[in-house]
DNA sequence: TTGATTTGTGTAACCCGTTACATATATAGT
DNA sequence: ACTATATATGTAACGGGTTACACAAATCAA
């Protein structure tokens, strides 16, 4: 690969004028910038941006860590990030976790050493502590990490709440939940919003309460076990749609129809949720919105590095689909 | 942050000696080495990865580039690639291209700029010209993009052979297909193989095939209009899974049963594939080991710049599901 | 005309590691 | 005792850019 000197020597200036019109600064004689520019289509010139790095401290890349890639939210949600950064010229990189403070740490321990300009994590393992050992800048998406980081989150529990009151309202009289990994904070803030409709009820048991660990196959085994054991459940609220087509493969699997014997309500909005037959009711997340005013928000404080710390929390939207419309149920307008 | 600098001067050593320690390499005497980690330790020093890049023009990065991140194969195939990637010290970051020619060569520059290491590509817009330009190791995936550029594939063309004797064994006399994009390899190549097998059949029309883009939405619309203007088939060979899962939606819509009225069978065998209702029966891809070996061949090539180019091609197995079992249908053993 | 500015370009230090080479001491071999 | 070799450490060049600083020519102001 050809380096500015070899430019340099074809336009015959010295490295210093043809650095000033790769980067468009100081002073340069329009003639002499052309016959630069000339050298630089000739060879096919690009900039080594290792060297940029090393002088600058900045490599224009920023990245995003999800826990898991295999489940879609974060696509979406990294669908969002990258094309907001993109428009903003920087390189967009994903990089996946397992929801395990090892990967995470060692990724941004990679990703500093590389000079990555900021970074954009879903992480319910980092601490406060681990994050000082780190020295750029962080925003947390869908799960706060620190009071220290600017944190883009939705109203978990508020939207737990209307889940279990539409399915209320839909006539379900005994409402079990899915819930995550109790170390998140977003399945236990969805775990209280549950509690708080259904803790006065008569009916509630510490069992109709299980937990999915915000994955298929976990979610699969604990509905049936759920259903088994306790036949008289007909709603669910499950903490996020991927434990959503689960709870509804289980329920297939026992033989039962949803909606007309149970009502599943699933927790994120996406795609999958209306792809699938019948299409899962959820609330939904404004995921695009949250992806792009993380980003926004990472990229803002790169520039400006002032610390204010905000912590921006979005609603999330009833979406009414066919795993819950019932004939006889109330509509809930 | 700390930099070898100060690392020797709180050593009382010189920038060499901690480079040694660093990198276990030449002498160094013991109670040295022990002075000198001790100063890391204490100072919490890390190398500088970018200082490194720029000196020996390697990052110790590996890039995928795919198309399309929301569609659940290549989240799988990425999986794969991480880990074994990640056996290796690299840094795996992941990249979507949209399957854009523009992006893709943004992405491949910006990475070269950075001294990644190399890169393995799912494209079908690259062209053979294009990546002349380009002087990184590369391995392509899924889809072969040039004779020059060792690619791990499956035999596609076999089997959507194998798909459509499937559905014939299993009774279906019109068979359709939904047809990935034309301009890609693997799309054209199950074309072939389908129409291997149909193109004898006193019943074929041109109006069984119809493209659905290897898209949700394109394929649900597509199918649509296919059932509607060809009530008499009764069996669909789909082109990939997620394009399966759509077929379904839009026979569910159209108020026919799978499999009682219809039999419907997709490629690549994502665990989505399983995990709606009905399942859908597929010609599975050994997605791990294709990523797995993908990103061995690319370490391969990193280390030995040998240039042999190597070809590999999987075979894909059958994974009878619930979406064609039909009771008076032949076993397919 | 002369000093102040603007314009234009080059030299060299710097970013932070790695390593070739130089130097010095210790140990081994004969 | 005297090379030959192993051990131990430091100096400085290098990778490929950016930019502070120096300097010269051109333009401007008074």
């Amino acid at each position: 690969m050809p380096t500015i000197k070899d430019v340099a020597k074809l336009a015959g200036v010295s490295v210093a004028t043809v650095s000033r019109v790769l980067n468009d600064s100081g002073y340069v004689n329009l003639e002499t910038r052309q016959r630069v520019e000339q050298a630089i289509s000739e060879l096919n010139y690009r900039p080594n941006n290792v060297a940029r790095s090393l002088f600058n401290g900045r490599s224009q890349m920023i990245a995003l860590l999800v826990p898991d890639i295999m489940n879609p939210y974060f696509p979406e949600l990294a669908r969002a990030v990258e094309d907001f950064t993109k428009q903003n010229d920087y390189t967009f990189v994903l990089c996946n976790t397992d929801d395990d403070l090892e990967k995470e740490m060692h990724y941004i321990y990679a990703l500093q050493q590389k000079s990555v300009d900021g970074i954009i994590i879903v992480s319910s393992k980092i601490s406060e502590e681990r994050l000082n050992e780190v020295s750029i800048p962080i925003v947390a998406l869908d799960r706060i990490v620190s009071t220290k980081i600017s944190s883009i989150t939705v109203n978990n529990r508020e939207g737990a709440r209307q889940a279990v009151k539409y399915l209320k309202a839909k006539g379900c009289k005994r409402i079990a939940h899915i819930c995550g990994p109790e170390n998140v904070s977003n399945s236990k803030e969805r775990l209280s919003g549950y509690m708080d409709e259904v803790k006065n009820e008569g009916w509630l048991l510490s069992s109709y309460v299980v937990s999915g660990d915000y994955q298929y196959e976990t979610a699969m085994d604990a509905t049936k076990r759920l259903l088994t054991n306790h036949p008289e459940i007909d709603g669910i609220f499950v903490a996020n749609d991927l434990m959503g087509v689960a709870a509804l493969k289980a329920t297939q699997e026992l033989g039962l129809i949803v909606p007309k014997d149970i009502s599943i309500i699933g927790f994120d909005g996406i795609s999958l949720g209306e792809q699938i037959t019948p299409s899962i009711t959820t609330m939904k997340q404004p995921i695009y919105e949250m992806g792009t005013r993380a980003a926004e928000l990472l990229i803002q404080q790169i520039n400006e590095k002032s610390i204010s710390v905000q912590h921006e929390q979005f609603d999330v939207t009833l979406i009414e689909r066919d795993s819950t419309k019932k004939k006889g149920g109330t509509s809930f307008e």
